[in-house]
RNA sequence: GUCCCCAUCGUCUAGCCUGGUCCAGGACAAGAGCUUUUCAAGCUCUCGACACCGGUUCAAAUCCGGUUGGGGACGCCA
Protein backbone atom coordinates (compact mmCIF):
# COMPACT_ATOMS: atom_id res chain seq x y z
CA UNK A 1 0.00 0.00 0.00
CA UNK A 2 1.30 3.27 -0.76
CA UNK A 3 1.68 5.67 1.67
CA UNK A 4 2.50 9.59 0.93
CA UNK A 5 2.17 12.67 3.12
CA UNK A 6 2.16 16.40 2.64
CA UNK A 7 3.31 18.24 5.66
CA UNK A 8 2.41 21.77 5.76
CA UNK A 9 3.59 24.57 8.89
CA UNK A 10 1.71 26.59 9.85
CA UNK A 11 3.44 29.36 9.99
CA UNK A 12 2.18 30.94 6.33
CA UNK A 13 -0.53 30.51 4.05
CA UNK A 14 -0.30 27.70 1.11
CA UNK A 15 1.14 29.11 -1.62
CA UNK A 16 1.96 27.88 -5.04
CA UNK A 17 4.61 25.75 -4.06
CA UNK A 18 3.14 23.77 -1.82
CA UNK A 19 -0.15 23.61 -3.38
CA UNK A 20 2.05 21.63 -5.86
CA UNK A 21 3.64 19.58 -3.38
CA UNK A 22 0.24 18.45 -2.58
CA UNK A 23 -0.94 18.22 -5.47
CA UNK A 24 1.53 15.51 -7.03
CA UNK A 25 1.81 13.33 -3.60
CA UNK A 26 -2.33 13.42 -3.64
CA UNK A 27 -2.16 12.39 -7.38
CA UNK A 28 0.26 9.89 -6.70
CA UNK A 29 -1.77 8.02 -3.75
CA UNK A 30 -5.24 8.65 -5.80
CA UNK A 31 -3.39 6.66 -8.95
CA UNK A 32 -2.02 4.69 -6.67
CA UNK A 33 -5.29 3.47 -4.63
CA UNK A 34 -2.95 4.64 -1.78
CA UNK A 35 -3.26 6.80 0.91
CA UNK A 36 -3.03 10.97 1.00
CA UNK A 37 -1.71 11.85 4.54
CA UNK A 38 -1.74 14.82 6.07
CA UNK A 39 0.61 16.12 8.74
CA UNK A 40 0.66 19.10 10.36
CA UNK A 41 4.28 20.64 11.43
CA UNK A 42 3.47 22.97 13.92
CA UNK A 43 6.38 22.85 16.29
CA UNK A 44 7.03 25.52 16.43
CA UNK A 45 4.36 26.51 18.84
CA UNK A 46 5.14 30.38 19.03
CA UNK A 47 5.44 30.94 14.61
CA UNK A 48 2.20 28.36 14.45
CA UNK A 49 -0.76 30.31 13.96
CA UNK A 50 -4.45 29.20 13.71
CA UNK A 51 -5.62 31.29 11.11
CA UNK A 52 -2.72 29.73 9.18
CA UNK A 53 -3.62 26.26 9.88
CA UNK A 54 -7.64 27.46 8.79
CA UNK A 55 -6.19 28.55 5.27
CA UNK A 56 -4.16 26.18 4.71
CA UNK A 57 -6.55 23.21 5.48
CA UNK A 58 -9.34 25.35 3.45
CA UNK A 59 -7.34 25.93 0.33
CA UNK A 60 -6.54 22.27 0.18
CA UNK A 61 -10.18 21.81 0.25
CA UNK A 62 -11.17 24.01 -2.03
CA UNK A 63 -8.71 22.81 -4.41
CA UNK A 64 -9.80 18.88 -4.14
CA UNK A 65 -7.22 17.70 -2.26
CA UNK A 66 -8.89 15.09 0.12
CA UNK A 67 -6.50 13.43 3.10
CA UNK A 68 -7.21 10.40 4.38
CA UNK A 69 -5.50 10.68 7.85
CA UNK A 70 -4.76 13.85 9.45
CA UNK A 71 -1.70 14.32 12.38
CA UNK A 72 -0.60 16.52 14.07
CA UNK A 73 3.11 17.22 15.24
CA UNK A 74 2.22 18.91 18.74
CA UNK A 75 0.55 15.76 19.82
CA UNK A 76 3.01 13.76 19.10
CA UNK A 77 5.61 15.00 21.42
CA UNK A 78 6.22 12.04 24.15
CA UNK A 79 7.12 9.94 20.81
CA UNK A 80 10.04 12.06 19.74
CA UNK A 81 11.15 12.52 22.86
CA UNK A 82 11.21 8.53 23.42
CA UNK A 83 13.34 8.29 19.96
CA UNK A 84 15.59 11.04 21.28
CA UNK A 85 16.21 9.12 24.64
CA UNK A 86 16.75 5.98 22.74
CA UNK A 87 19.39 7.61 20.84
CA UNK A 88 21.04 9.31 23.84
CA UNK A 89 21.07 5.64 25.60
CA UNK A 90 22.82 4.08 22.63
CA UNK A 91 25.70 6.83 22.43
CA UNK A 92 24.32 7.68 19.47
CA UNK A 93 23.67 11.24 20.55
CA UNK A 94 24.69 13.74 23.72
CA UNK A 95 22.83 16.31 25.27
CA UNK A 96 24.12 19.73 25.54
CA UNK A 97 22.76 22.53 27.85
CA UNK A 98 21.77 25.95 26.10
CA UNK A 99 22.10 29.44 28.18
CA UNK A 100 20.22 32.41 28.14
CA UNK A 101 21.68 35.83 27.67
CA UNK A 102 22.54 35.55 31.95
CA UNK A 103 24.13 32.96 31.49
CA UNK A 104 21.50 30.74 33.42
CA UNK A 105 20.83 27.63 32.17
CA UNK A 106 17.67 26.98 29.95
CA UNK A 107 17.32 23.46 29.27
CA UNK A 108 19.49 20.66 27.98
CA UNK A 109 18.73 19.54 23.99
CA UNK A 110 19.48 16.54 22.67
CA UNK A 111 22.20 16.68 19.82
CA UNK A 112 22.71 13.78 17.15
CA UNK A 113 26.23 12.74 16.34
CA UNK A 114 26.78 12.74 12.64
CA UNK A 115 29.12 10.08 11.64
CA UNK A 116 31.20 10.35 8.54
CA UNK A 117 29.97 8.33 5.63
CA UNK A 118 29.14 8.40 2.36
CA UNK A 119 25.17 8.62 1.88
CA UNK A 120 23.85 7.18 -1.44
CA UNK A 121 19.97 7.86 -2.40
CA UNK A 122 18.08 6.29 -5.62
CA UNK A 123 15.90 9.49 -6.45
CA UNK A 124 12.98 8.74 -8.74
CA UNK A 125 12.89 12.17 -10.37
CA UNK A 126 16.75 12.62 -10.10
CA UNK A 127 18.65 9.27 -10.28
CA UNK A 128 21.15 8.14 -7.90
CA UNK A 129 22.60 11.70 -5.62
CA UNK A 130 26.12 11.15 -3.10
CA UNK A 131 26.39 12.70 -0.22
CA UNK A 132 29.42 12.87 2.11
CA UNK A 133 27.48 13.54 5.32
CA UNK A 134 31.33 14.75 6.91
CA UNK A 135 30.36 18.51 6.23
CA UNK A 136 27.45 17.82 8.21
CA UNK A 137 27.69 19.30 11.26
CA UNK A 138 25.43 17.56 14.43
CA UNK A 139 22.30 17.45 14.38
CA UNK A 140 19.38 19.11 17.34
CA UNK A 141 16.85 16.16 17.68
CA UNK A 142 15.29 17.43 20.50
CA UNK A 143 15.54 21.06 21.59
CA UNK A 144 16.42 22.39 24.53
CA UNK A 145 12.78 23.37 25.61
CA UNK A 146 11.50 19.51 24.65
CA UNK A 147 10.36 20.44 21.29
CA UNK A 148 11.61 18.24 18.44
CA UNK A 149 13.76 19.93 15.61
CA UNK A 150 12.11 19.52 11.86
CA UNK A 151 14.41 16.89 10.53
CA UNK A 152 13.70 14.65 13.70
CA UNK A 153 10.13 14.36 13.92
CA UNK A 154 10.08 14.37 10.07
CA UNK A 155 11.79 10.78 10.12
CA UNK A 156 9.89 9.47 13.03
CA UNK A 157 6.98 10.46 11.68
CA UNK A 158 7.86 8.98 8.06
CA UNK A 159 8.14 5.58 9.59
CA UNK A 160 5.84 5.38 12.55
CA UNK A 161 3.02 6.76 9.49
CA UNK A 162 4.60 4.02 7.61
CA UNK A 163 5.44 6.37 4.71
CA UNK A 164 6.53 4.81 1.55
CA UNK A 165 7.27 7.40 -0.70
CA UNK A 166 8.15 10.68 0.48
CA UNK A 167 7.38 13.64 -2.19
CA UNK A 168 8.38 16.71 -1.70
CA UNK A 169 10.48 19.89 -2.96
CA UNK A 170 13.85 20.41 -4.78
CA UNK A 171 15.12 22.39 -1.25
CA UNK A 172 14.60 19.40 0.75
CA UNK A 173 17.43 17.42 -1.60
CA UNK A 174 19.95 18.49 1.31
CA UNK A 175 18.34 17.78 3.88
CA UNK A 176 17.76 13.97 3.15
CA UNK A 177 21.44 12.86 3.92
CA UNK A 178 20.64 14.10 7.58
CA UNK A 179 17.42 11.88 7.31
CA UNK A 180 18.87 8.86 5.98
CA UNK A 181 21.65 8.43 9.11
CA UNK A 182 18.75 9.25 11.12
CA UNK A 183 16.67 6.41 9.88
CA UNK A 184 20.21 4.78 10.04
CA UNK A 185 21.15 4.85 13.58
CA UNK A 186 17.21 4.14 14.30
CA UNK A 187 17.62 1.31 12.45
CA UNK A 188 14.14 2.05 10.54
CA UNK A 189 13.37 1.58 7.22
CA UNK A 190 13.84 4.34 4.31
CA UNK A 191 11.37 5.40 2.18
CA UNK A 192 11.39 6.21 -1.42
CA UNK A 193 12.92 9.56 -1.68
CA UNK A 194 11.12 11.59 -5.35
CA UNK A 195 12.16 15.62 -5.18
CA UNK A 196 10.39 17.92 -7.55
CA UNK A 197 11.61 20.78 -9.03
CA UNK A 198 10.28 24.24 -7.54
CA UNK A 199 8.41 26.70 -9.04
CA UNK A 200 10.30 29.85 -9.52
CA UNK A 201 9.19 33.19 -9.26
CA UNK A 202 9.28 36.06 -12.85
CA UNK A 203 13.22 36.72 -12.47
CA UNK A 204 14.22 33.67 -11.40
CA UNK A 205 14.91 32.86 -7.82
CA UNK A 206 12.00 32.26 -5.22
CA UNK A 207 8.09 32.39 -5.94
CA UNK A 208 7.69 35.73 -3.67
CA UNK A 209 4.98 38.35 -3.28
CA UNK A 210 6.50 40.86 -5.49
CA UNK A 211 7.14 37.86 -7.93
CA UNK A 212 3.94 36.58 -8.23
CA UNK A 213 3.63 33.71 -5.46
CA UNK A 214 0.40 34.89 -3.60
CA UNK A 215 -1.29 32.34 -1.23
CA UNK A 216 -3.94 30.05 -2.88
CA UNK A 217 -6.63 31.79 -1.18
CA UNK A 218 -5.69 35.05 -3.23
CA UNK A 219 -5.85 33.33 -6.09
CA UNK A 220 -9.21 32.42 -5.13
CA UNK A 221 -10.09 35.59 -4.36
CA UNK A 222 -8.58 36.74 -7.53
CA UNK A 223 -11.98 34.92 -9.43
CA UNK A 224 -9.83 31.28 -10.49
CA UNK A 225 -11.40 28.04 -10.69
CA UNK A 226 -9.80 25.51 -8.70
CA UNK A 227 -10.02 23.20 -11.74
CA UNK A 228 -8.20 25.80 -13.65
CA UNK A 229 -6.00 26.18 -11.27
CA UNK A 230 -5.32 22.66 -10.75
CA UNK A 231 -4.78 22.45 -14.64
CA UNK A 232 -1.80 24.62 -14.61
CA UNK A 233 0.01 23.45 -11.55
CA UNK A 234 -0.12 20.15 -13.24
CA UNK A 235 1.66 21.53 -16.20
CA UNK A 236 4.69 23.02 -14.07
CA UNK A 237 7.42 20.24 -14.51
CA UNK A 238 4.69 17.46 -15.98
CA UNK A 239 3.20 16.84 -19.27
CA UNK A 240 0.05 14.43 -19.92
CA UNK A 241 1.99 14.30 -23.58
CA UNK A 242 0.38 14.26 -26.69
CA UNK A 243 0.31 18.02 -26.73
CA UNK A 244 -2.12 18.14 -24.60
CA UNK A 245 -2.77 21.55 -22.40
CA UNK A 246 -6.48 21.22 -20.83
CA UNK A 247 -7.13 18.12 -18.76
CA UNK A 248 -8.87 17.52 -15.89
CA UNK A 249 -8.19 16.26 -12.59
CA UNK A 250 -9.63 12.46 -12.93
CA UNK A 251 -7.91 12.13 -16.15
CA UNK A 252 -4.65 13.06 -14.66
CA UNK A 253 -5.04 10.35 -12.24
CA UNK A 254 -4.90 7.75 -14.84
CA UNK A 255 -2.14 9.52 -16.29
CA UNK A 256 0.26 10.18 -13.54
CA UNK A 257 3.72 8.64 -12.52
CA UNK A 258 5.79 10.28 -10.29
CA UNK A 259 8.40 8.95 -12.60
CA UNK A 260 7.49 11.45 -15.61
CA UNK A 261 8.28 14.54 -13.25
CA UNK A 262 10.93 16.02 -15.02
CA UNK A 263 13.98 17.41 -13.06
CA UNK A 264 13.78 21.33 -14.87
CA UNK A 265 12.55 24.49 -12.43
CA UNK A 266 9.70 25.96 -13.85
CA UNK A 267 8.34 29.33 -14.14
CA UNK A 268 5.22 30.73 -12.83
CA UNK A 269 3.67 31.96 -15.53
CA UNK A 270 0.41 34.13 -14.97
CA UNK A 271 -0.69 34.77 -18.69
CA UNK A 272 -1.41 31.16 -19.18
CA UNK A 273 -3.24 30.48 -16.11
CA UNK A 274 -5.08 33.35 -17.09
CA UNK A 275 -5.64 31.74 -20.47
CA UNK A 276 -6.30 28.02 -18.76
CA UNK A 277 -9.13 29.43 -16.45
CA UNK A 278 -10.55 31.51 -19.82
CA UNK A 279 -10.74 27.96 -21.08
CA UNK A 280 -12.46 26.57 -18.58
CA UNK A 281 -14.86 29.47 -17.56
CA UNK A 282 -15.89 29.77 -20.98
CA UNK A 283 -16.89 25.77 -21.37
CA UNK A 284 -18.76 25.84 -18.26
CA UNK A 285 -22.48 26.40 -18.25
CA UNK A 286 -23.60 29.52 -18.58
CA UNK A 287 -26.47 28.97 -15.64
CA UNK A 288 -23.60 27.70 -13.41
CA UNK A 289 -21.43 30.76 -14.47
CA UNK A 290 -23.97 32.83 -13.49
CA UNK A 291 -24.66 31.19 -10.07
CA UNK A 292 -21.17 31.83 -9.15
CA UNK A 293 -21.10 35.07 -10.20
CA UNK A 294 -24.06 36.21 -8.45
CA UNK A 295 -22.32 36.79 -5.04
CA UNK A 296 -19.54 39.23 -6.27
CA UNK A 297 -22.44 41.33 -7.84
CA UNK A 298 -24.19 41.31 -4.41
CA UNK A 299 -20.79 42.03 -2.86
CA UNK A 300 -20.47 45.53 -5.34
CA UNK A 301 -23.81 46.01 -4.93
CA UNK A 302 -24.63 45.87 -8.53
CA UNK A 303 -27.59 43.77 -7.11
CA UNK A 304 -29.85 43.41 -4.08
CA UNK A 305 -29.33 39.88 -2.74
CA UNK A 306 -32.97 39.04 -1.84
CA UNK A 307 -34.63 40.50 -5.29
CA UNK A 308 -32.71 40.11 -8.88
CA UNK A 309 -33.02 38.74 -12.10
CA UNK A 310 -31.68 35.28 -11.96
CA UNK A 311 -32.44 35.11 -16.36
CA UNK A 312 -31.33 38.63 -16.91
CA UNK A 313 -28.05 37.86 -15.35
CA UNK A 314 -27.70 34.53 -17.06
CA UNK A 315 -28.04 36.69 -20.55
CA UNK A 316 -25.47 39.29 -19.62
CA UNK A 317 -22.99 36.33 -18.63
CA UNK A 318 -23.16 34.68 -22.37
CA UNK A 319 -22.53 37.97 -23.74
CA UNK A 320 -19.28 37.90 -21.59
CA UNK A 321 -18.66 34.19 -21.20
CA UNK A 322 -15.90 34.07 -24.01
CA UNK A 323 -13.42 36.83 -22.96
CA UNK A 324 -13.30 36.24 -19.13
CA UNK A 325 -10.25 35.45 -17.72
CA UNK A 326 -11.63 35.59 -14.12
CA UNK A 327 -14.43 35.64 -12.12
CA UNK A 328 -14.22 39.27 -11.30
CA UNK A 329 -13.82 40.36 -14.86
CA UNK A 330 -17.26 40.11 -15.13
CA UNK A 331 -18.40 42.51 -12.55
CA UNK A 332 -15.46 45.09 -14.02
CA UNK A 333 -16.53 44.48 -17.67
CA UNK A 334 -20.36 44.31 -16.98
CA UNK A 335 -20.75 47.10 -14.46
CA UNK A 336 -22.63 49.55 -16.92
CA UNK A 337 -25.54 46.45 -17.19
CA UNK A 338 -25.36 47.85 -12.96
CA UNK A 339 -24.53 51.16 -12.64
CA UNK A 340 -26.26 54.17 -13.94
CA UNK A 341 -23.68 56.96 -13.83
CA UNK A 342 -21.55 56.11 -16.82
CA UNK A 343 -17.93 58.08 -16.78
CA UNK A 344 -16.32 57.83 -20.23
CA UNK A 345 -13.30 56.84 -19.48
CA UNK A 346 -10.41 59.55 -20.43
CA UNK A 347 -8.88 57.51 -24.14
CA UNK A 348 -12.13 56.69 -24.62
CA UNK A 349 -13.91 60.13 -24.52
CA UNK A 350 -10.83 61.50 -26.50
CA UNK A 351 -11.01 59.24 -29.54
CA UNK A 352 -15.01 58.80 -29.68
CA UNK A 353 -16.31 61.68 -28.44
CA UNK A 354 -13.89 64.25 -29.77
CA UNK A 355 -17.00 65.50 -31.63
CA UNK A 356 -20.82 66.60 -31.16
CA UNK A 357 -22.89 63.84 -31.99
CA UNK A 358 -25.85 65.60 -30.42
CA UNK A 359 -27.90 64.87 -33.56
CA UNK A 360 -26.88 61.69 -34.44
CA UNK A 361 -27.71 60.70 -30.63
CA UNK A 362 -31.12 62.61 -30.87
CA UNK A 363 -31.98 60.85 -34.01
CA UNK A 364 -31.14 57.23 -32.84
CA UNK A 365 -32.90 57.75 -29.91
CA UNK A 366 -35.85 58.68 -31.74
CA UNK A 367 -35.44 55.67 -33.74
CA UNK A 368 -35.40 53.46 -30.92
CA UNK A 369 -38.13 55.01 -29.42
CA UNK A 370 -40.66 54.16 -32.70
CA UNK A 371 -39.55 50.59 -33.03
CA UNK A 372 -42.26 47.70 -33.67
CA UNK A 373 -40.18 45.49 -31.76
CA UNK A 374 -37.44 46.21 -29.81
CA UNK A 375 -35.01 42.99 -30.18
CA UNK A 376 -31.50 43.05 -31.17
CA UNK A 377 -32.32 42.37 -35.36
CA UNK A 378 -34.76 45.24 -35.18
CA UNK A 379 -32.29 47.00 -33.37
CA UNK A 380 -29.29 46.72 -35.75
CA UNK A 381 -31.57 47.16 -38.65
CA UNK A 382 -33.18 50.39 -37.26
CA UNK A 383 -29.46 51.63 -36.62
CA UNK A 384 -28.43 50.25 -40.10
CA UNK A 385 -31.27 52.08 -41.81
CA UNK A 386 -30.73 55.61 -39.94
CA UNK A 387 -26.74 55.72 -40.84
CA UNK A 388 -27.68 54.84 -44.65
CA UNK A 389 -29.84 57.56 -44.81
CA UNK A 390 -27.55 59.98 -42.92
CA UNK A 391 -24.84 58.62 -45.44
CA UNK A 392 -22.36 57.77 -42.95
CA UNK A 393 -20.33 54.56 -42.34
CA UNK A 394 -21.27 52.64 -39.14
CA UNK A 395 -18.55 52.55 -37.33
CA UNK A 396 -18.09 56.67 -37.14
CA UNK A 397 -21.25 56.04 -34.69
CA UNK A 398 -21.02 52.66 -33.43
CA UNK A 399 -18.02 53.36 -31.28
CA UNK A 400 -19.63 56.91 -29.54
CA UNK A 401 -22.95 55.28 -28.80
CA UNK A 402 -20.74 52.42 -27.07
CA UNK A 403 -18.87 54.98 -25.15
CA UNK A 404 -21.67 56.79 -23.96
CA UNK A 405 -23.64 53.31 -23.55
CA UNK A 406 -20.87 51.78 -21.32
CA UNK A 407 -18.23 54.36 -20.67
CA UNK A 408 -15.44 51.67 -22.73
CA UNK A 409 -13.88 51.09 -26.46
CA UNK A 410 -14.68 47.27 -25.48
CA UNK A 411 -17.03 45.04 -25.28
CA UNK A 412 -19.62 42.49 -26.89
CA UNK A 413 -21.39 43.84 -29.77
CA UNK A 414 -23.50 47.02 -29.31
CA UNK A 415 -27.03 45.90 -30.52
CA UNK A 416 -26.81 42.99 -27.74
CA UNK A 417 -25.88 45.39 -25.54
CA UNK A 418 -28.86 48.33 -26.59
CA UNK A 419 -31.32 45.10 -26.13
CA UNK A 420 -30.11 43.99 -22.39
CA UNK A 421 -29.96 47.86 -21.19
CA UNK A 422 -33.54 48.26 -22.72
CA UNK A 423 -35.17 51.46 -24.27
CA UNK A 424 -35.10 53.46 -21.42
CA UNK A 425 -32.00 53.63 -20.34
CA UNK A 426 -30.15 53.37 -23.91
CA UNK A 427 -32.19 56.81 -24.50
CA UNK A 428 -31.01 58.45 -21.17
CA UNK A 429 -27.67 57.30 -21.65
CA UNK A 430 -27.41 59.31 -25.04
CA UNK A 431 -30.15 62.35 -23.93
CA UNK A 432 -26.76 62.97 -21.52
CA UNK A 433 -25.03 63.64 -24.51
CA UNK A 434 -27.03 66.19 -26.51
CA UNK A 435 -26.40 69.41 -25.80
CA UNK A 436 -29.29 71.49 -25.93
CA UNK A 437 -29.21 74.48 -28.84
C1' G B 1 32.77 29.94 1.24
C1' U B 2 31.22 24.52 1.31
C1' C B 3 27.85 20.89 -0.51
C1' C B 4 23.89 19.66 -3.81
C1' C B 5 20.51 20.16 -8.04
C1' C B 6 19.40 21.84 -13.01
C1' A B 7 20.24 23.37 -18.37
C1' U B 8 15.30 22.55 -25.66
C1' C B 9 11.79 29.02 -28.37
C1' G B 10 10.68 35.14 -23.74
C1' U B 11 7.52 31.28 -20.63
C1' C B 12 5.44 26.01 -19.95
C1' U B 13 6.78 21.74 -22.44
C1' A B 14 7.31 17.07 -26.36
C1' G B 15 11.57 14.50 -27.94
C1' C B 16 16.50 12.34 -24.29
C1' C B 17 16.25 6.36 -20.93
C1' U B 18 16.18 2.52 -26.03
C1' G B 19 21.51 7.91 -30.78
C1' G B 20 19.41 8.22 -37.29
C1' U B 21 12.07 9.10 -38.61
C1' C B 22 14.14 16.47 -35.46
C1' C B 23 17.50 21.82 -40.65
C1' A B 24 13.43 19.93 -33.34
C1' G B 25 6.66 19.39 -32.45
C1' G B 26 2.68 21.73 -29.35
C1' A B 27 0.78 25.57 -25.91
C1' C B 28 1.06 30.61 -23.62
C1' A B 29 2.88 35.36 -24.75
C1' A B 30 4.34 38.66 -28.77
C1' G B 31 3.77 40.52 -33.91
C1' A B 32 0.77 40.62 -38.63
C1' G B 33 -3.74 39.87 -41.18
C1' C B 34 -9.01 38.57 -41.48
C1' U B 35 -13.63 39.11 -38.92
C1' U B 36 -15.43 45.81 -42.20
C1' U B 37 -18.93 46.70 -34.72
C1' U B 38 -14.57 47.50 -30.99
C1' C B 39 -11.36 43.34 -28.57
C1' A B 40 -9.73 41.41 -24.01
C1' A B 41 -13.45 36.52 -28.22
C1' G B 42 -12.71 33.56 -33.06
C1' C B 43 -9.82 32.14 -37.47
C1' U B 44 -5.12 32.32 -40.39
C1' C B 45 -0.08 33.34 -40.56
C1' U B 46 4.81 34.97 -38.61
C1' C B 47 8.73 35.37 -35.09
C1' G B 48 11.35 32.17 -31.93
C1' A B 49 15.30 27.10 -28.77
C1' C B 50 18.75 21.99 -28.44
C1' A B 51 23.95 27.28 -23.19
C1' C B 52 29.28 26.56 -24.66
C1' C B 53 33.64 23.46 -25.61
C1' G B 54 35.60 18.76 -26.27
C1' G B 55 34.97 13.35 -26.63
C1' U B 56 32.49 8.60 -28.29
C1' U B 57 30.10 7.28 -33.06
C1' C B 58 29.20 6.37 -39.94
C1' A B 59 25.53 9.49 -37.20
C1' A B 60 24.23 13.35 -30.89
C1' A B 61 19.12 17.62 -28.68
C1' U B 62 19.69 12.48 -27.24
C1' C B 63 25.68 9.00 -24.45
C1' C B 64 30.46 10.80 -21.62
C1' G B 65 33.72 14.80 -19.60
C1' G B 66 34.60 19.83 -18.68
C1' U B 67 33.24 25.13 -18.74
C1' U B 68 29.67 28.74 -18.07
C1' G B 69 25.05 30.13 -16.35
C1' G B 70 20.84 29.56 -13.11
C1' G B 71 18.70 27.57 -8.64
C1' G B 72 18.74 25.36 -3.75
C1' A B 73 20.74 24.05 1.13
C1' C B 74 24.08 24.96 4.99
C1' G B 75 19.07 27.47 12.25
C1' C B 76 17.79 24.73 19.21
C1' C B 77 12.66 27.68 11.31
C1' A B 78 10.02 24.05 8.82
Amino acid sequence: MIRVRFAPSPTGNLHIGGSRTALFNWLYARSKKGKFILRIEDTDTSRSEQKYMDEILDSLKWLGFDWDEVYYQSRRFDLYRKFGRRLLEEGKAYEEELFDENKQPKGKAIIFKVPAEKVKINDLIHGEIEFDTSVIKDQVLIKSDGTPAYNFACVVDDADMQITHVIRGDDHISNTPKQVILYKALGLALPEFAHLPLILGREGGRLSKRTGATAISDYRKMGYLPAALVNYLLLLSWSPGANRELIDIKEAIELFDIKDVNKTAATFDIAKLNWINNQYLKNMDAQELADRLIPLLIEKKYISADNFDRDYVISLVKLFQARLSTLNDFADWADFFFVEDIIPQEQAREKFLNQDFSREFRLFAERLAALEQFDVASIEQGFRQMVSELNIPAKTLIHPIRVVLTGKTIGPGLFEIIYYLGKERTKKRLMKWIKRS
